[in-house]
DNA sequence: ATATATTGAATGAATATTCAGCAAGTATGT
DNA sequence: ACATACTTGCTGAATATTCATTCAATATAT
């Protein structure tokens, strides 16, 4: 109903193209069955793509929108701002990583040697251990220091993941009276964990397989009375 | 009567000085009489506390002029972009990198062990193992894997470090029949340093001697034949 | 019909880059 | 000594570019 100025009739002219272009293919994407929360998803993966292949400082909305296929708006409509959509992705990988190692323990028998062979492997399973998704982390990562925001969530490993370590390699200790310092050895462990997913991430040839052999050499060294190369005793 | 330069409120002030600052003790930065190359390296360390204070993302050539106290038009002038300006910093850390182990390395004494243990202990002496450096560090870490230029450079430890601590592990193997294989000890080595400097670069209140003292802990547990927590033997 | 999701052109803010000009030094001529 | 032209480091306003954000128009679903 409303009359439109003269310029507009290109305008128009486009849309229709984009419109009839969109209607040919994809249901899934295009069209309006996403659901919200289907659709943040789906650009929040989008975002991941997008760290990965170009790093925090290039990447922006416009490829975020184009990876996703959809439009340059998009992304202030279902985030608000840039800020948001880059926080709600470290939030979801920081949710799903702590899921992950989670599930790990739960599944892990009940022996204390168990649940750090498990918590090692869970840090090397293929869900979480993806070149993409580290080098998403590690974008975030070069940012964190100067962030708070992003700092409490990319402690990778946070509080509550730390004082387990440090817990169970307390508990190890105690069972066979190894000489060295709980927390020391704790630290170790995850920092060389750390520093192979870092590896990993900067990908010299080196394989989720290697690496995960490398900690399990490491825990048969340190806790021999606990580990085999094949497992917990 | 010496000026004062610390202080960015005062910019006009300042730069009214560079009279009069050139007769006083100051013309090592005022004035023309800094040489390109000396001006070039204030730039540089100028970028480094830009990248350790904003991260890599908000690293401004503004602000890097600023915190060099020099205009804006600086950077392009003795740097050619911005670009450079990143990728020639990056270089000098690297080289500064390097220059330090190879200099442990010739310090330490013939025997295998003591060369393993210097190397580790350079990796967290004061010169190298800053919070300001390993800050920018891990800002160029962050965009590495999206840049071939940085990621030639940040392999923080290069091919040649790679292979000497590879080396050196075989080594010790051989000397004292340890039965791991040195690879897979060479990179849990080196992959749990590079751990321990991220710990450091993140600041969870951990400090150069604890996470010295961790990797200390390692090398004895793996070569308990050369080490002691004390020294090589 | 109304509400909701989506589009994409327009806007504006941030910032890298350019460049004409200034000033401090230097060389040459008188 | 002094003057003149020339070089070099530097400045900062102007320009160009990139990109997040906004919003009116439009499409789709209920």
């Amino acid at each position: 109903m409303t009359v439109v100025l003269s310029l507009k009739n290109k305008k128009v002219a486009v849309r229709m193209k984009a419109v009839s272009a969109a209607e040919t293919g994809e249901n899934d994407r295009r069209g309006r069955k996403a659901s919200k929360e289907t659709r943040r998803q789906q650009l929040i993966e989008a975002t991941i793509d997008s760290l990965a292949k170009r790093g925090y400082a290039e990447t922006t909305l416009a490829d975020v929108a184009d990876g996703a296929g959809l439009s340059r708006g998009i992304v202030n409509f279902h985030f608000e701002s840039k800020e948001k959509l880059l926080i709600a992705t470290l939030q979801f990988m920081a949710d799903e990583y702590a899921a992950h190692w989670n599930a790990a323990l739960e599944k892990a028998g009940e022996a204390t040697s168990s649940k750090v062979w498990a918590l090692v492997a869970a840090d090397f399973d293929r869900k979480i251990c993806t070149k993409r998704k580290l080098a998403a982390w590690c974008a975030f990562w070069g940012e964190a220091k100067s962030r708070p925001t992003y700092q409490a969530l990319c402690g990778a490993r946070d509080v509550k993941y730390q004082d387990l370590i440090v817990a169970l390699c307390a508990q190890l200790k105690a069972e066979a009276s190894y000489s060295y310092d709980a927390e020391t050895i704790a630290l170790a462990l995850s920092a060389m964990m750390e520093g192979l997913w870092f590896r990993l991430m900067m990908g010299d040839g080196l394989t989720r397989e290697k690496a995960h052999a490398a900690a399990v050499e490491y825990l048969v060294t340190v806790f021999p009375g606990h580990m085999t190369h094949q497992g917990p005793k």
